[in-house]
DNA sequence: CTGTTAGCGCGTTCAC
DNA sequence: GTGAACGCGCTAACAG
């Protein structure tokens, strides 16, 4: 019944020795028809399944990943995939298996083009990449599938590439799931502000405006009657933020609900509670990040939604193990759950692994 | 640096045999005290971690790990449930991990008790027990912990047993937080309707217990000033659940909220799709089953609330795993995100593990 | 008390 | 084209 075979079981049955069966299980070649037949019989007779400890044993193998991330300061969202990553490394250690780390700077592609050539000099199995700058991506994809190494991407999908992985949210849909919660909590003819983050030399990330279309669409589909103001704050200079607040504010009394699409709902937070504004202003925001959390503990913040970046880490990592040491089919396109996050239920959301 | 070091390397370091150094890690005694302090001299040295692919291989044990969970159609919550015990057999199949099941019907408590005996005559490594019938599962519990063998339990808490880990949701909290997004869609006067679902030689279990107390806190510290009316449903004749549902509605046409705490919502969502009821009533329910889902889709049912089953299963068998085979310190204390589900993110609620 | 050694299942020489 | 033999790192039995 539950009995598994080994290799030696197999040479035995079919009459051959296990270099022979070795050889047509990977098939290396140099073996006689009739001996190919004789070990094909048997094992479609009794469901083989090799012992991957013994064989990773074996092996002694050394697999070094590659991961391209944003630097980041503790308590950001790269920090959390990040512990998603060492948690995989971890787990996977016995398999000989190692992850260096390769940081850019989010907001300079030119840092992150920097990094490609170090990629060649690695000698590596495997690559994770953040996706933020699709250019620079694709080109790394295509010098990596002439290097035949694989790769998995995170953040954004790019079409057209040869990944053997995806892990990521659906940017449009959760701004769609956004414009929900927000409309929920206002009137129809209520106008919103959307604050959005400029930097110099930043073009918009195509997820952040994925998830205001995706926020908008939700909106007009619904009879929404109001008017949608964006205001730019930079990301940086929080003096300067402070008065454009200020003035937007004090010309829009009206509004008491908005949005922001990336990490940063915590500038806003902060913003509230130094004015002592009520809180009766209805804020949404992305990712359950250390800032973030008191605002909606204290209630400056109504909801996070937020995609489980530990586990989007994790599973970056086990991609490349499982399509490399275990040699599975990794599906390829994975969106990550949208979870949505209140004052109620965010003290369980640990993204237990 | 990255080196790695191997039990014959602390051998060599330490000036002893391998097999020394072996009764040392795992202290089973007969040491001379001189050669127990030069190896931990040098393990604290080293920051020796085993490797454990080479000692499972070793080893060569048999796990068998018993689960104790209520039997199941395609679907349902436990199925689900079970799919993530499937996938952690599978995924530790080369461990030597073999699961056995062992089914009870979830309204008997004394199919439960017949399984009882068969645990010991299993002579099994670990158990995983669903705690549905406390008093049962105490009794359980004690005999194990006098055979020393560890078990972890699921679903609801039970204190003062010796468990290694417990997977599950608060309650309590997971029924508070239905009592806002239920209070947040009605008006303070409304009222709500609780529908109980009834079989016989049932006591309430404490889940769906806690759940309603939860509930109600949230609204009663919120200033609801509505009513709620319990209406008691049989789980199984659906003929009379009609007659039952359709006289609660022709005297209480003002409730247009209501609120299941078990997986069954997708009966009140039949039932109103059948009487063509329009789609301003306020459903909540738990768990992301089959039937459920459809009613999500059409806006029968407002909210799912779900704790991640697949992953609540997967877990527990790792508990086991990691607590037998990596000797792994595993948390007791495992309450799961309490996950809001609503018709725009349901798609992505894979609960990818 | 200690050191040596034979496996665990698989991959890979290296003679035949 | 084939098979015997060794080693991956660790455990445990056994001889000293």
């Amino acid at each position: 019944m539950g009995k598994t075979y080994r290799i030696k079981d197999i040479a035995e049955l079919s009459g051959v020795s296990t270099g022979t069966v070795d050889r047509i299980l990977h098939n290396r070649g140099k073996v006689s028809e009739e001996a190919q037949k004789k070990v094909e019989k048997v094992l479609k007779e009794i469901d083989y399944h090799p012992n991957l400890i013994a064989r990773s044993l074996a092996l002694k193998k050394k697999y070094k990943f590659v991961t391209l991330i944003p630097s980041f300061g503790q308590g950001e969202y790269w920090a959390k995939l990040s512990e998603g990553i060492n948690k995989a490394e971890q787990e996977l250690f016995s398999y000989n298996i190692e992850v260096e780390r390769m940081y850019f700077n989010q907001y300079d592609r030119s840092s992150f083009d920097n990094l490609i050539p170090k990629i060649e000099e690695a000698d590596c199995q495997g690559v994770i990449i953040a996706t933020l700058f699709k250019e620079s991506v694709i080109q790394l994809t295509q010098q990596l599938d002439k290097l035949e190494i694989p790769y998995v991407l995170i953040d954004a999908f790019i079409e057209n590439t040869n990944c053997i992985a995806y892990y990521g949210t659906n940017s449009y849909d959760s701004g769609y799931i956004a414009g929900r919660l927000l409309f929920e909590q206002i009137h129809p003819e209520d106008n919103i502000a959307i604050f959005r983050f400029i930097r110099k030399g930043d073009m918009h990330s195509t997820q952040v405006m994925k998830r205001e279309e995706g926020f908008r669409d939700y909106l007009y589909g619904h009879d929404f009657l109001g008017k949608i103001y964006p205001v730019h704050i930079h990301a940086d200079e929080s003096v300067e933020n402070k008065e454009i607040l200020d003035s937007f504010f004090a010309t829009h009394e009206e509004i008491k609900a908005g949005i922001i699409f990336n990490s940063r709902a915590h500038v806003l937070g902060d913003y509230f509670q130094h004015q002592d504004i009520d809180k009766h202003f209805k804020l949404i925001g992305y990712d359950v990040i250390e800032s973030n959390l008191s605002h909606l503990n204290n209630g400056y913040i109504t909801h996070l939604i937020a995609q489980r970046p530990e586990v989007q880490g994790f599973n970056c990592v086990r991609a490349l193990f499982r399509h490399l040491v275990l040699k599975e089919k990794v599906e390829q396109i994975n969106y990550m759950p949208i979870d949505i996050l209140i004052k109620e239920n965010i003290k369980y959301y640990n993204n237990y692994i």
